[in-house]
DNA sequence: GAGATGGTCCCCCTCTAGGGGGAGGATCGC
DNA sequence: GCGATCCTCCCCCTAGAGGGGGACCATCTC
């Protein structure tokens, strides 16, 4: 008997599951939780051989579950959507199965039994995006060219400041600026401040929705 | 018996709703589709009262199943966060509640048989949203400022063209393009075309990771 | 008809941005 | 010590950006 808990914020979810499990031979849905810090607490009693866990969850989300899982049951993580970051961390993390709720459910169950006995089910679009990130890591973050004080300069950029403003706020020379701007554009292979600016967005240097602030 | 419809691409989900919405008295689940272009061709058929509908699904999305549906059954948006424009737009288009997947099924229960006859049920974190949009519109959308043209401008600059390339993409001269700079960053209070990238990603006009792509 | 708005293009002007150099000082590893 | 890297600042030069005008034409409104 693989005893299956499920870990999901969505009552109709939990509910969907533990229908379509329930009519499984030789599984049995131990218990279910609507947030991370009652599945971890519920656990030790509930011994489950299979978490079916939901990525996005207000409070302690999947990955956080995860992070203290390490070791623990077999973990099958079930995502509204492919989040390329999400994904490989959770394998990462040692999730064995990243699952889409868009997925027939017959493959959910395919995973529950291929969990229990240490194995994996991957879709098509996870596959492709572990196959992807090895690509990516062969061409190498561009951000690992520039030195400390070009990241610095370079979220100045992000922040849609002028030169003139960069200099006040980075205690610099004007000219010192357009130095550090120069080389940035030319490790990065891009044309212009605006440009720098979408990358170090892009990169992360300065969140969206904080950039033109003041 | 309210005649109910299930539009959802999750399949666990669908199963879900089946599940505890046929337990209910003078409800009756009438069918249930994936997605949005089946559902349309199947409402003639199955005339639901109320159709339940999932705001995020492959090809056809939710609002755009709202769009086609003016006039005809009662529309009840189910979804899986509160994104503040989707919920704004599916009331204007005519949802009557906006439920989150994360809603205790009771809530969804009472929504149908409230929209079976024209009414609402909002949840705290929707009507909140409402208000909140009704305070922004006092303090205008910057962005309805601009003209059509000027917007269109704006999204070349957010994908971090130049004068030049905004010109040949839209097939103008550059000084044209400079004038339309000029109004955008006028209109705008920006310092420059830098600012105006910015703006143009935080208000989406450009996803961030398409903006540079050549 | 007059007026407002939007789209297109032009001119002149100033200033920033960006390329291409040079150069001194600091630190680190060999 | 010596080379490498980084940070800092300077100069000259060109091209682009951006402000401030003006102009023509179309459409829509009153």
């Amino acid at each position: 008997m693989i005893r299956v808990l499920i870990v999901d914020d969505h009552e109709v979810v939990r509910q969907g599951l533990r229908f379509v499990l329930g009519q499984e031979d030789g599984i049995e849905v131990v218990g279910e939780c609507a947030d991370g810090a009652h599945a971890l607490a519920a656990i030790p009693a509930l011994r489950p051989d299979v978490v079916l866990l939901d990525m996005v969850m207000p409070g302690m989300d999947g990955l956080a579950v995860l992070r203290e899982l390490a070791g623990g049951p077999a973990v099958i993580v079930l995502a509204s959507f492919l989040d390329d970051e999400r994904v490989i961390e959770a394998v990462r993390l040692g999730a064995l199965s990243y699952l889409s709720k868009t997925t027939a459910v017959d493959r959910v169950v395919e995973a529950v039994r291929a969990a229990a006995v240490g194995g994996s089910v991957l879709e098509a679009g996870t596959a492709a995006l572990l196959i992807e990130r090895v690509r990516q890591d062969r061409r190498r973050n561009p951000m690992d060219l520039l030195t400390p004080r070009e990241r610095e300069v370079l979220a100045e950029l992000a922040r849609g400041r002028s030169n003139a403003e960069i200099a006040r706020s980075l205690r610099l020379g004007r000219e010192t600026v357009k130095t550090h701007v120069s080389s940035i554009l030319a490790k990065l292979g891009l044309a212009d401040r605006t440009q720098a600016a979408i990358f170090g967005l892009q990169q992360g240097l300065i969140r969206l929705d904080e950039a033109l602030d003041s």
